[in-house]
DNA sequence: TACTTTTGCAAGCAAATACTTACTTATGGT
DNA sequence: ACCATAAGTAAGTATTTGCTTGCAAAAGTA
């Protein structure tokens, strides 16, 4: 009988998850499929996580702190907002392409449960990345690279649709998604509707 | 103990499901749920589908009667290609508007179940979409209107974006979700892309 | 060393799942 | 009026679900 700590297990409980979604599709998420994928009992789940829908917080409060932070940073650094768009966008392919279960996760989950607690954190998740690419627009609107006359709210719209598409297309072809360049490819054609 | 033809109950099955689902959340689409919401006992829905899987896949279906072949009009009409592309977006825009609880349907289904038949039908729709709004750029392209310099590829993967973008913000929202001249408004902004 | 805490497990729980069975009855065509 | 068929039901099936219980033993602490 090994034992590990919480944090270990608690680590192991949250990849098992993301990998059987990857394989399997959330339906193959039960407590009991977490527990032969992590080598432990299915009794033992619940010493480290209260519930399995806490297991799916846990989970989305990752994406914050991996994800939506060091989006936050870019927005904040002190370079050209070209250039800051344009390591936005990579940040977030490079995220995406890396973390194909959690892609998955974050889909399904909203229109699956319909349940209150992750109907927030996602809002928090899909809001913050809409409203942080915004900021790099406005500034470079303000310091007169970007067309004036651009909606940022319409632009920002457009925009959160490369990273979902990325989504859609990775869930539908799993394994087979590769595109070299996908992102700087679609920063120039996104920087066409911004130009003068 | 009314009774009605297959071809009803089989569209009352089917409308119900799409109730639940904006209701409730996929979750809730269990048979019996089923059964409760359109009046009739458990075992009479497999009088009408074969299993449960059959009322997805016959769900599905109407989505390529009643989107996909419309939008197939539209791309073989005699018109500009750019109000072809406005009709097509516009189209697109108000299917999804119209039918939410299909919306989600189409996002959940694919990364819960991962089942191939299914997966098969999804990608039929998603890949149509994509390329039938190809064929206008294509047309444009062709006819001198548009950049030529530009990939018809990555702008129909832009364009995936608006449709899917819209589902994102309407499961996230439910009911909220109203935006006046939202078609209107990204086919401008994607216009940009294309001129020359 | 002794004692507490943490991590583990097997077994069991009620509830829900998709679907079947055996039987009844309404409907439409001859 | 008759009867085959289609549409209905209640009550079952086996399996899976998330989670709890009672107890054992490893690890940390004194």
């Amino acid at each position: 009988m090994v034992r590990k700590s919480t944090d270990i297990r608690r680590d192991e409980i949250k990849s098992a998850v993301l990998n059987i979604i990857f394989r399997e599709g959330l339906k193959s998420v039960s407590t009991s499929n977490i527990a032969r994928e992590v080598g432990i009992s299915e009794g033992s789940i619940f010493r480290h996580f209260r519930s399995k829908k806490e297991i799916i917080l846990a989970i989305m409060d990752d994406v914050i702190n991996d994800l939506i932070e060091p989006l936050r940073s870019i927005v904040l650094e002190d370079s050209p907002p070209r250039d800051r768009l344009y390591n936005y966008l990579c940040k977030t392919v490079t995220y995406l392409t890396d973390n194909k279960g959690i892609t998955m996760l974050l889909f399904s989950e909203a229109s699956y449960e319909n349940d209150s607690e992750m109907m927030t954190k996602l809002n928090y998740i899909f809001n913050n990345q809409k409203q942080l690419v915004g900021k790099i627009v406005s500034d470079g609107i303000a310091l007169g690279l970007w067309n004036e006359l651009i909606s940022v709210g319409d632009f920002s719209t457009l925009y959160m649709g490369i990273p979902i598409t990325l989504n859609i297309e990775m869930i539908l072809n799993r394994n087979a998604f590769e595109r070299v360049n996908f992102c700087k490819r679609m920063f120039e054609l996104i920087l066409n509707t911004l130009n003068k």
